[in-house]
DNA sequence: CTTGTCATGTAACACGTTACATGATTTC
DNA sequence: GAAATCATGTAACGTGTTACATGACAAG
């Protein structure tokens, strides 16, 4: 039972989903790709966490609808409980840039960050409309405890305030990009 | 030639470092263990893009410092320029857990916040100290684009405004927990 | 006297990515 | 007609982690 398991689990406790649609939907916050998502599916089944009903469709593959358990839903509850907190695990090739940026010219600098807020406005983008969505298809507020779509809201929420974050530290950069401060010769 | 190389050319276009060093600093932004960093830097010695000077030390044992050279430098810089945006990985098990925060108690949910955010404190502290003493070492403003402390300047910043908004969302969430929505028998 | 730091390295294993494989339907 | 979407799966490979190995010195 690795991490990716209990990311499934609670994404099927919320509602049964078919691999496919877990695949997308983990990309919010932990990337896998479908050839992890479908072994680990299947053995979930055989440890009797999860269950499948075969879903027949015209004009599209079938697929396998996949439920959580009362066996996986206690298992999950457990592990949120018990696993002591594990440190994150980020990794962005933007930072590593970043570290070196001295060694660009201010201009090739300056075109980097550019290029980073222009995604980062288009994610927020697509975040705010996935949120307009949740907001039109619940049964009650989101920011009710008791909604199956509250730890999703606080998710997107945390989302949405990291890209405004690293937005805001992009505009807060720039200024310091000066086209003044050129290359010194010799910088030791 | 994978992410971590350019992590650790990088980091020694900055000053020259050991293995042991660099498995510390790369901490911060590119975690990575020395069984991974050590054989690495071998393989970039071999490569021509760094070099390392065997030093002494009596107490200690011997340690390898290595130093990027002119070739590094070129590659570095090459892969900044060149390398397409690639997508930033995360992964945070405490993410999973609130994604299925509605399953647990409000008291066990509040608790699982308001450990996460003692951790944050923690860490913001430990970033603060950091950057005070980059700011003592200085030769020049660390906020100057020719500084050689400019580019982890900006990473210092960032991390330190990640870890502030992760609090402010914790406090922002942590109203939400009410004692009194308590989890409902039936939640379809 | 046990734990932590400094310091480097290798071996075994687990995890994760890329590529291979298939195929109907819709959209550009 | 090419590309994207839906949908599942396996094989090969590469990356990354844990564990093994060593050893002096300092601090609690």
């Amino acid at each position: 039972m690795i991490a990716l398991s209990y990311a499934l689990l609670c994404m099927l406790a919320r509602k049964p989903c078919s691999g496919y649609e877990l695949t997308k939907l983990l990309q919010m916050f932990w990337q896998a790709q479908h050839s992890q998502i479908y072994p680990l599916l299947a053995k979930l089944e055989k440890a009797g966490l999860v269950t499948f009903e075969l879903i027949g469709q015209t004009g599209k593959p079938d697929k396998k609808l996949y439920s959580i358990t009362a066996d996986g839903i206690a298992k999950l509850q457990h592990w949120i409980r018990t696993q002591p907190p594990t440190e994150q695990l980020e990794r962005d090739e933007f930072l590593i840039k970043i570290y070196a940026i001295g060694l660009m010219e201010p201009e090739t600098s300056r075109a980097l960050f550019l290029e980073r807020r222009e995604a980062l406005e288009i994610r927020l983008h697509r975040l705010e409309g996935e949120m307009r969505l949740m907001e039109e298809e619940r049964e009650m507020p989101v920011t009710d405890y008791a909604s199956r779509q509250f730890g999703r809201y606080l998710l997107y929420q945390r989302r949405m305030r990291l890209v405004r974050e690293e937005i805001d530290w992009i505009d807060w950069t720039l200024p310091l990009f000066k086209p003044s401060a050129a290359l010194p010769p010799e910088r030791d």
